[in-house]
DNA sequence: CAGCATCCTTCGTGATACTG
DNA sequence: CAGTATCACGAAGGATGCTG
């Protein structure tokens, strides 16, 4: 027996409102998590590496998403007892098995930019001519 | 010239704070949207159809949600002036490339769904631990 | 350095009521 | 049926100050 996961026969299902997938895909989804899973997917890193390399996340939100993923079972953080201390954090085994899902997301919406921001205009200036200069007088 | 994505050479990186492709991954992760870009995939659906679906969403946020995926160019919505009215909602052609990638998520949430749900009560032992019954007396 | 605790503001979200 | 509009609330998130 080498299954990984869960040996129930449970399967999840997002569409139930009651379904525990639904946090999950909460998380996995969440913008900060995207972002540093894609970094630790380059290698373990530190604390402060990590805020530096996601331009404009709080302390708070990186510390959040850490603990959340390593509660998940997803990032290992290892403390170094020294002074200062030094903290590194990586991606366990399982955590890998995001990175291409995640990877996939973060090249969707670089390659698709163009396209999506062309259609938010034409679809604001339709918009702008419903209530625009002339609209319902 | 057949290429579909924006012709300027930029290219989106979400690491970046003011990169557009923050908003646009905020979209595309979105608890909400994973799951009504999944309905669709399925076939066009009309907006009752994805409200019974999704258990849970409410009005407000299926609307804004759809509204969101149209002004993107992702869904297309077609009115019929019936009545009552009747409204389908469909993937685009750039809508459909989102299939793959959110199926990839989902189907990792439900994969994962039992080591993780494990790992955190693991996790929620230990802590229990520190502040637990014997904790620091 | 790598956090935790607190305050405070903003936003997302749900509930409710109304319309073409 | 498929919305829109409004209200009201809790949670998300940022800023600041402190600690091992």
């Amino acid at each position: 027996m080498v299954t990984t996961h869960s040996e129930s026969a449970y399967r999840g299902n997002p569409y139930d409102a009651s379904c525990p997938t639904r946090p999950l895909l909460d998380r996995i989804g969440d913008r900060w998590t995207v972002l540093v899973v894609g970094i630790l997917g380059q290698g373990d890193a530190r604390f402060s590496e990590l805020r530096r390399g996601i331009e404009g996340i709080s302390q708070k939100m990186l510390t959040q998403t850490l603990r959340g993923l390593e509660r998940d079972g997803l990032v290992r953080r290892t403390v170094y007892p020294q002074v200062p201390v030094r903290v590194d954090y990586a991606l366990t085994d399982a955590g890998r098995t995001l990175l291409d899902p995640l990877r996939a997301l973060q090249e969707w919406s670089i390659y698709h930019l163009g396209d999506v921001s062309a259609s938010q205009e034409a679809y604001d200036q339709l918009r702008m001519g419903d209530i625009g200069p002339n609209a319902a007088l």
